[in-house]
DNA sequence: GAATTCTACTAGAGCGCTCTAGTCGTGTCA
DNA sequence: TGACACGACTAGAGCGCTCTAGTAGAATTC
């Protein structure tokens, strides 16, 4: 039509599917250039039998998911596949962003760090192939990949004893993902380094403002408090730190506080944050090889049934905020 | 069909229009919800004239596009578009980034910081309504929404001035969006209040890596080096202190640092960060109320010719990094 | 009580692609 | 020389909606 061709050779072009001579190839890219032509992505996901998109829900603003999603569009353009975003924010609950997703037809789902109950994330994932990234949930069909946090828990509080610390306070996550895994890391932990010792819990949180009100609760504790504090992750850590110092408590002589994702301002925020690093790159390739491993293997032995788990190791990175307690 | 009605009583009754009996609504919405049937978003805008969609232009962890995404997504609620995101990051350069979103054939698109040449937004302008936010550029069709970085900056100088300070260094963004505003409006303002004194201009940036090497750069001048610091954005100034402190250097003590952003982290920081404020709410809002405004206006007078530039007011937001100078 | 208006629906074309099932001209081989 | 294969292309149905035009029946009007 346009350069004197069928709608279909254009098609065929424009797919690199072969069936097309290299003439008529290089006359239509020329013509398309000159008209300013794009393929259509909507029509082109309707017409064909799949969409080839996956679809990814992430927390908006969240610093470690941003670092996720980086790798995840590598990954994603390597594996022809592409990507679209779904974002969480405080206004736009997890439901709107899947739903979006599905009725956008996705082929999989990329949850990051999702809040869904298990029996929700059961009743999806029979929809369509879900990867819960961050999160450990034990539900049928979902596929699972994220840190040992249990394990990066445990190599916190051996640093800290190995320290000599001998009270070590935990500023809990609550029922954020990953918390219940490093919660557990460290009471194992706590309990086999430090017999005899009370574990104390603080409820901490996400967020600065979480650090900062589990700060007000570690100053309010009884002297001598705990000397070594493991926060959930980095912004807690940070929220703490900026606390206690204005209660002119100091980092690391006072107290040691480690964080958790090493996310890129951990390194330059104060003395430098002593933290858990957290691989985007190896949990970005390993969730995007997860999933399209179950799209692309033949239907009928990816029917849900073998739902796996990728878990990566974390490495403890020592900086500054952590030292030998005692003055 | 599905509940002993046509196609097009369920379209009716999904597009929330007249023309459907309330209990023929009911019986369809049910049936629907029997079948979990949702409606194919891809098809829906096909079948459309328009498609209902904005596209939006980000740079994946950078902390203030996300602050801007959670207000826009609530804007186009509210508004009754629908928003298509489109992530910038190392490997995935700005052009592919439009690139998606004018395939998926947004109506309109807003450019988070965008980085490219006035030409080329000039040329993008031509074919869809075009937002610039943050980054101030002066391209036929193309409307602008962004923060007065000059007076930002300006406040700052009087800020330190104030404080006593007699030499300031800017730690200068480069061709980073709003850069070249910070930079006259820190001239200016150095020039009128500091007259005679020579203007520090060390090359900054946009990431803590920036204010690092510029933090180097500052250790390196001939004592006394200036007293204070105005960084081109809150990771810069971070990265700065970081290594200053390293180098034994006092924050404020031995040097005063100011930020740009006030982005969650900055509160938390150090001392807390002495910073100038951006409205991430009104910036959101304007920028969404003027695409909009562009996409409902009858074609006519929508062509094109009347651009815009909306300027919100930033405010300095003062915090520990900065105290008036000498020992 | 026929004409008119309204409400509640349905038929069917169209959106811009993909993809199957062709057609047409050439080269190959027995 | 006829049968067959092959590469290069085209016709046209189909994807799942939207939306215009149209119909059937009930309510309103004069």
């Amino acid at each position: 039509m346009r350069a004197g061709v069928s709608r279909a050779l254009v098609s065929i072009v424009f797919r690199g599917v072969p069936g097309a001579s290299e003439a008529a190839r290089e006359r239509v890219l020329a013509a398309a250039r000159d008209l300013d032509y794009r393929p259509d992505t909507r029509a082109r996901r309707l017409g064909r039998s799949r969409t080839g998109t996956l679809g990814v829900v992430f927390s908006v603003g969240h610093a470690f998911h941003g670092d996720l999603l980086e790798s995840l569009y590598e990954e994603a353009e390597s594996a022809g596949y592409e990507l679209v975003l779904s974002g969480v924010t405080r206004s736009r609950p997890e439901d709107q962003a899947v739903e979006t997703l599905l009725a956008e037809r996705c082929e999989g789902l990329l949850l990051l760090g999702s809040d869904f109950p298990r029996a929700r994330l059961g009743a999806l994932a029979e929809r369509v192939p879900v990867v819960s990234v961050l999160r450990p949930v034990k539900a049928p069909g979902v596929d699972v990949v994220r840190t040992d946090d249990a394990h990066g828990m445990r190599q916190v509080v051996e640093h800290l004893v190995g320290l000599g610390h001998k009270g070590i306070a935990l500023l809990d996550g609550g029922r954020a993902a990953g918390a219940a895994q490093r919660r557990q890391g460290f009471r194992a932990a706590a309990r086999r380094l430090l017999p005899g010792r009370d574990e104390v819990l603080i409820p901490g949180g996400l967020t600065e403002e979480d650090g900062a009100q589990a700060a007000e609760a570690w100053l309010d504790l009884a002297r001598p408090a705990p000397s070594a504090v493991a926060a959930f992750n980095d912004p807690c850590a940070l929220g703490f730190i900026d606390v206690v110092r204005q209660a002119g408590v100091r980092v690391p002589q006072d107290v040691s506080v480690v964080g958790f994702d090493d996310v890129r301002q951990a390194g330059y925020a104060h003395v430098g944050l002593t933290t858990v690093r957290q691989e985007a790159r190896q949990l970005g390739a390993a969730a995007l090889r997860r999933l399209t491993a179950r799209l692309d293997a033949d239907e009928v032995d990816a029917d849900g049934s073998d739902m796996g788990e990728v878990v990566i190791a974390p490495a403890l990175v020592v900086r500054g905020s952590t030292a030998a307690p005692g003055r």
